[in-house]
RNA sequence: GAAUCCGUAGCUCAGCUGGUAGAGCAUUACACUUUUAAUGUAGGGGUCCUGGGUUCGAAUCCCAGCGGGUUCACCA
């Protein structure tokens, strides 16, 4: 691997530590009593408190003056500055302390933890001045450096800010380490999941856990992750959904069972979509679909609040507002609204020509449901920004839902749509198990039709409903695309840590020993990587002419003392 | 999967019709005891994504590949 220059510095800066009798990587715990966000909010008020603080973190960009210097130290709540006078750190005739040691040897990135009094300097900062400074690890990659400056208004300006996000996601730790912003987001994401969970605790619903790895995959319509076990010899299944599995709990007897579900899906990705995310499934017995609604607006709501401190929050460029009551529309008086088109009584054939009209691509194997659904997805979903329950699906695009009360060919079902986008589903759940085997059967039906997401028939999910499942509600809510609504987010790769991505690139490289056993000089090595050979296979295909202009070239230009090659040798070396 | 844009120093980015590889920050050295995008002076640092092609000459033009962004289509 080929270090930067400023990554040998820093190997460097770590050597001459260790020989200075100053451990880089310490063991001994360092007390810390103040965090930067307390001081700034605190110290105005409580000036007597903070005579004798002791902070930990690392140091983010540093301002030498001479025989004094400016630090901004940043720990996990912030950042603060510190004040760090030479003669502070060094009372006595030996400056190396502040002047190699500090000066020299410590740079951005490293952590150190400091001890000292604070007080505000002549232009006004908050600021701790500096009695003691220990190193607490020593960073061998430099940071990409983030400036900020605030203008008269008070608005922050960046610079050259880290923002490519193939880095960002990559090395999230980077992310999160130079760009603040990030870790609010998954403070606040973590905070909606804490919020869902009390919600529901005080409610007595029971958190469980249920089978990732499955032997049949049920509960949605989705294509799975495949996996085999070695001991049963079988296959396996991640997870698409843990629905059947919840309401078998219900059959068990328990009133109400909830759980946050981390769902495989092999699939596409987007920026919706990442092969794993995160989902709430919650299941209430003696409930239907209208009491689920209300659980859902509630528990939203309590949500925003909770986040933000209003029912308002910006996602874009709309303001959504999450206050109850939200607007409930059936799904066929969304499209009447959307499109003029009464769609209520038609057939097959007339939906297909609706469908036409609205320039929607549809094709034969489209049935009603999915002609419907089809409809209301180009026609409504993009338009619904403000919190809207669209009740009453298609029974053919439902095959787990109760068939609705009274009106016929549909289901008790809603989704919440938000953003232009589906945030949750619920159903009155299917508990006639003669009524689910036959839509299971329909499900299987469009599998040998060539349908690679259709259900497969779960013969002991049916014996549980056989014993009977009392008349339950069931809720699915995306956390990831909650979450993404919640905190303003583009993309469900920034409220993810680490989002699914493409392996990394890495270069084989052969060890030297290699090199060495054909008769390659260890100095050659280096300068060859460089030229673009890093491994064997690929000095066999070079161009023997080639590599031994590039590497009398790079001895010219490196002006090495080394004895340049004859063609002869570099030939040897490839053929050998 | 399709369309489109992008890939240059550790980071952010310039580099025009092809002609010696650039800036700011970071880094190194020196100066500076209340600065804050600190400042001043001097230096080092490059597989211009990879491989082909056109050309006297390619970061630049063409082709292919790799990686990424954005938008669109299916799934939450």
């Amino acid at each position: 691997m080929q270090l930067s220059e400023q990554e040998l510095i820093r190997r460097e800066e770590r050597e001459t530590l260790m020989k200075m009798g100053i451990n880089p990587y310490p063991s001994e715990t360092f007390h810390v009593n103040v965090s930067a966000k307390d001081i700034h909010q605190h110290y105005e008020q409580r000036k007597t408190d903070y005579k004798n603080v002791s902070i930990a973190g690392r140091i983010m960009s540093r301002r030498i003056m001479g025989n004094a210097s400016f630090v901004e130290l940043q720990d996990s709540s912030g950042r603060i500055q510190l004040y760090v006078r030479r003669d502070d750190l060094c009372p006595d005739e030996d400056k190396t302390y502040y002047n190699t040691f500090f000066k020299k040897l410590l740079g951005i990135g490293d952590f150190i933890g400091v001890t000292g009094y604070v007080f505000t300097t002549q232009t006004g900062e908050i600021s701790i001045h500096v009695t003691s400074l220990t190193l607490l690890t020593k960073a061998l990659k430099p940071l990409p450096i983030v400036k900020e400056a605030e203008d008269e208004e008070g608005n922050k300006k960046v610079f050259d800010a880290f923002s490519d996000p193939e880095q960002r996601y990559r090395q999230r730790y980077v992310d999160l380490i130079v760009n603040p912003d990030v870790k609010d987001t998954f403070i606040k994401r973590t905070a909606l999941v804490n919020t869902m969970r009390d919600y529901l605790n005080n409610k007595g619903y029971l958190e469980v856990e249920t089978p990732i790895l499955q032997p049949l995959y049920g509960g949605a319509a989705a294509r799975p992750f495949k996996t085999h076990h070695n001991t049963l010899d079988m296959t396996l299944y991640l997870r698409i959904a843990n629905e059947l599995y919840l309401k078998r709990l219900i059959v068990g007897g328990f009133d109400g069972v909830y759980e946050f579900s981390k769902d495989f899906r092999n699939e596409g990705m987007s920026r919706f979509h990442n092969p794993e995310f995160t989902q709430i499934e919650l299941y209430v017995a003696y409930k239907d679909y209208n009491w689920m609604a209300d659980l859902v607006e509630e528990m939203v709501e309590k949500i925003a609040l909770k986040l933000h401190g209003t029912t308002e929050v910006k996602v874009g460029n709309n303001v959504i507002s999450f206050q109850r009551p939200w607007k409930r529309f059936t799904m066929f008086e969304a499209i009447k609204h959307f499109t003029g088109i009464t769609i209520d009584d038609m057939n097959e054939t007339e939906l297909r020509n609706v469908a036409k009209s609205l320039d929607i691509n549809v094709d034969d194997t489209m049935g009603k449901g999915k002609l419907i659904d089809e409809i209301f997805g180009a026609k409504c979903e993009p338009n619904l920004i403000q919190p809207t329950f669209i009740m009453d699906y298609p029974v053919e695009m439902s095959p787990l839902a109760k068939r609705h009360r009274t009106k016929e060919g549909l289901v008790e079902r809603f989704e919440a749509i938000c953003n232009g986008k589906e945030i949750c589903n619920s159903f009155s759940e299917l508990n006639d198990p003669v009524d689910q085997r036959a839509r299971f059967e329909e499900q299987l039906e469009l599998g040998k039709r060539g349908d690679t997401e259709a259900m497969v028939l779960d013969e002991d999910f049916l014996r549980s409903l056989e014993y009977g499942m009392p008349p339950t509600a069931g809720l699915g809510i995306g956390i990831d695309r909650l979450a993404m609504i919640m905190t303003n987010s583009n993309s469900i790769q920034d409220v993810i840590f680490f989002p699914q991505m493409k392996p990394e690139k890495q270069i084989q490289q052969t060890p030297d020993a290699e090199y060495l056993a054909r008769g390659i000089q260890k100095e050659w090595i280096p300068l060859m990587q460089k030229a673009g050979i890093n491994n064997i296979e690929q000095l066999k295909s070079a161009n023997a002419n080639k590599l031994f202009n590039d590497l009398c070239g790079m001895r010219k230009k490196m002006k090495l003392e080394i004895k340049a090659p004859t063609i002869d040798e570099v030939k040897s070396w490839i053929e050998a």
